[in-house]
DNA sequence: GCGGTTTAGTAAAGCGGTTTACCAAGTAGA
DNA sequence: TCTACTTGGTAAACCGCTTTACTAAACCGC
């Protein structure tokens, strides 16, 4: 007894046209006259039609749906992201499919091949952890990818970050401004490209200012709250070998904040503190968190018009790198070292 | 010169069977000797084929996917549904669709006409504002629908909530157990089922006390970051009225602790604060943020449980409401008054 | 060596749209 | 009045897959 949703069809015979009139008045592609436009209108109406989707994207096949991978949609920064995706994507009349990694690697690969050809139009990529190759080469057959916030090499298609580098470049120039001389990195995995230019710019600020390089330390790790722990764990007992820690990410701040308060190591005081992203409500930490922040919605909004936007016919448009400025924000996390 | 992408008409003349064979192979549906399936398999390998979602969910009349309505994806606290629902939808081997109204109330309508009936197998709604009964009388129609954290009166289906009533109550038991006799309650908008809820359950607490009900001051307002400030405003200018301020979400918590500690009242000596849902680092405010937690993670994996497990040809399955426990994560935003 | 069963498939009808090609009737111009 | 064009449509192929109904051949027991 369950009644099967109404379709062109049925539109179309309760009006007494053809359902070829009835879907090119909806595509808009006939001008019929008002009578005959009314009549079916009424009946579009009456039967409560809506238009199958899937029929409709086996048709014309696209499906104005694009597909969004992330890491991980419970992380601020990656929610922001999508939230900004998803805004945009709106906008223009696209709808969105989500799928989150939760750093399973496979996962990627599945879901460039399974849907990358097919269910969607175009794929926004974002992923957070080293490729071996395999995921390039997948994205180079898939067609309408591109690659945001953390790189995959070898990937032929349009990719978007923030300026890395540039931040890392504030971060050091900041803490050299309040006087500091021997400052830690912590940061995410070496392979990937967003650690080493944020600690690239880093040094780059420090060597600026005449800092010997035996004054730049660096942890590396995960982008996550249980590295910032360890990382604080390890500069405890190691003494505090720096006056100032740079953290690639606001996670990792999280974690260094945690465990430095938990062991009463007082920050600005003892050590300054900077982070990378400044999602959330860093302000309200104690002491307030000074970060260099990312454009994330910015960054959202610039993936999708890439993907819409860019012609996929012509090799050079595929190569483009694109940089999206970055600024400091400065609180209170970052005083002028009080030990040398 | 743009490849079509290759189909099962392309598999089957390749391995020199019919459309119809590879299909049941691929769905597990025959079985076939060895060889003949080696063969299929070997041309699979070779044109790289990936079976076209569309065309099967047209075919089947189901999509294996599902949809996910919420306010907004950059709310952390969506956030973490989203990504629990995500989890638990994959986990299933369900594809998620993602839909955010940004309190565009018009969309939410949209999208149940527009997709529940077709597009999706099923429908995760989370709302935050008030229904003038039209959403309600559209989810009724729509099919299989589960709505989630936020009530939609009149809707007959499914519903999960956390332990709203329950929630006040522990922050209302926290705030007399620390001495207050004078709370403000500082909610969302009086329609929303949870902001009465949590009011209602705060008062069970006071009125438990025997502390008379003047006592007990309350601002009714959005659950938005925005909203807190202005009640901070008004909490001030009107020469704090209370020692202890409920808030009725995280983020109303947050606009109430910017403001305060801007204007220089002092968390929890002046004024203590609870916040409601316990999702982001409140660990590190400064003071760091009692709060009532909801088991966000819980709710996302049951709204699909639900969703996937309710038999929806059961009218009384239908009317189910579910309440999920919260419990208080005492911090250090309370403390005895110090004031009268 | 004949009926019955199993094996190994196949043809064709959908699913619900879009799109191409075509056509009949009316109308305007020459 | 004849031709040509516009108006107002329609029939049918097609998108790629699933599924139902069916069959040809091999096997099997007697």
């Amino acid at each position: 007894m369950k009644k099967r949703a109404t379709s062109l069809k049925d539109v179309a015979s309760a009006a007494g046209v053809s359902v070829t009139t009835v879907s090119r008045l909806l595509n808009g592609t006939i001008e019929l006259p008002l009578e005959t436009k009314s009549r079916i209108q009424a009946a579009i109406q009456e039967l409560r039609y809506e238009p199958n989707p899937h029929a409709r994207s086996l048709s014309r096949g696209r499906s104005d749906t694009i597909g969004l991978v992330v890491p991980d949609i419970a992380n601020p920064f990656f929610a922001t992201l999508v939230s900004a995706v998803e805004e945009e994507a709106d906008r223009r009349g696209l709808a969105l499919s989500l799928y989150a990694t939760l750093n399973r690697p496979g996962r990627e690969i599945a879901y460039l091949s399974a849907l990358a050809r097919n269910h969607v139009d175009g794929l926004v990529f974002v992923t957070n952890h080293p490729d071996d190759g395999e995921l390039a080469s997948r994205i180079n057959q898939t067609g309408k990818v591109v690659v945001v916030d953390e790189d995959v090499p070898d990937a032929m298609v349009p990719k978007l970050f923030c300026d890395n580098e540039q931040g890392g470049y504030l971060a050091g120039e900041h803490l050299v401004q309040n006087g500091h001389r021997s400052v830690l990195y912590v940061g995410g995995p070496e392979e990937m490209i967003s650690t080493r230019r944020r600690y690239s710019g880093l040094r780059r600020a420090l060597r600026d200012a005449s800092i010997p390089m035996d004054g730049l330390l660096r942890y590396e790790g995960e982008y996550t709250v249980e590295f910032g722990r360890n990382a604080a764990r390890r500069f405890l007992s190691e003494g505090m070998p720096a006056t100032a820690i740079f953290a690639s990410s606001d996670e990792i701040a999280i974690g260094l904040i945690e465990v430095l308060r938990e062991q009463g190591a007082s920050i600005p005081r003892e050590v300054s503190i900077i982070g990378f992203d400044d999602v959330g409500p860093l302000h309200l930490f104690a002491p307030s968190l000074t970060a260099i922040r990312q454009p994330v919605r910015a960054i959202g909004q610039r993936a999708l018009a890439l993907l819409v936007d860019t012609n996929w016919e012509q090799p050079e448009d595929l190569l483009s790198e694109e940089l999206l400025p970055v600024e400091i924000v400065a609180r209170n996390s970052v005083a002028p070292p009080s030990r040398k």
